[in-house]
DNA sequence: GCAAAGGTTTACGTTAACGTAAACGTAAAC
DNA sequence: GTTTACGTTTACGTTAACGTAAACCTTTGC
């Protein structure tokens, strides 16, 4: 028995519902593509997406809003992908998922002062609104 | 009795003392300038930069790490700096701050995952790796 | 006195990540 | 049958964040 009705995921999509979804323009998705970093198919000359597709573009606006560049975004995917082969290459990989891992915690690290400052900064204005709004 | 010998800090920098701290070229370091970041002194012609202009710089730099453009590094840094005025200013920066306090939140999630994925990837390979080499 | 080390301004070049627009195909809607 | 909506390719434009280079001071060591 396959469970039915939970959540229906759609088997594909168009280029503008993932531009509609994600709130970029069709442009970018298909700037995305010619730097390699999205392969759709082709029915005709339109694109189709699958939902593997849709996954690699949310992980590309997720690294969007860590900073990254494309490059790093398609570095960092394409650790999550199939296909390593032979040992030096898995080894080179275990570097940069170590090279990874540390500029993660330097940017928590990053976050974590920018809150305090800003939880201070918000404490300092909240004063003062207080100071210039009663009396 | 002021207590000396605890690092001393030094008065002044040179801008080619600060490009070299933070890895970073003079050249940068005057774009800053230019783009209203930055503000050093000047003796003659050449700039003195303060521990606090060397402050500012840090905090750039942490801006940069977390994918922030120079424009949005300049209003997180303004913002914990003095000088807010009237009541609807201290508003508008009280919106500001709650933003920026949501955008971090996200970056904090982006991050989880991306840890956790890597965290996978780290083992699938790890897991690879000793299959290709035993035997 | 002069070469080397650091500083300055001015200005053109470069790269990433798209925006914008033209010119065209196709399929549904009226 | 033609507007409307959506898709395509091609190509030039734009902005941010510097790089690179020229042409020029000024201080310091020899």
């Amino acid at each position: 028995m396959k469970p039915d009705r939970i959540a229906a995921e759609p088997a594909s999509y168009s280029i503008s519902e993932l531009a509609r979804e994600f709130d970029i323009t069709t442009r970018t998705i298909r700037f995305y593509e010619d730097k390699g970093l999205l392969s759709p198919a082709r029915r005709g000359q339109t694109r189709v997406y699958s939902p593997e597709d849709r996954v690699r573009l949310k992980l590309i606006l997720r690294g969007k809003r860590l900073g990254f560049s494309l490059d790093e975004s398609r570095e960092i995917i394409d650790m999550y992908d199939p296909a390593h082969g032979n040992v030096e290459q898995l080894q080179r990989l275990l570097e940069r998922i170590e090279q990874q891992r540390a500029q993660l915690q330097q940017q928590l690290r990053d976050i974590q002062s920018l809150m305090g400052e800003l939880d201070d900064a918000e404490a300092r204005a909240r004063a003062s609104l207080a100071r210039n709004t009663d009396s």
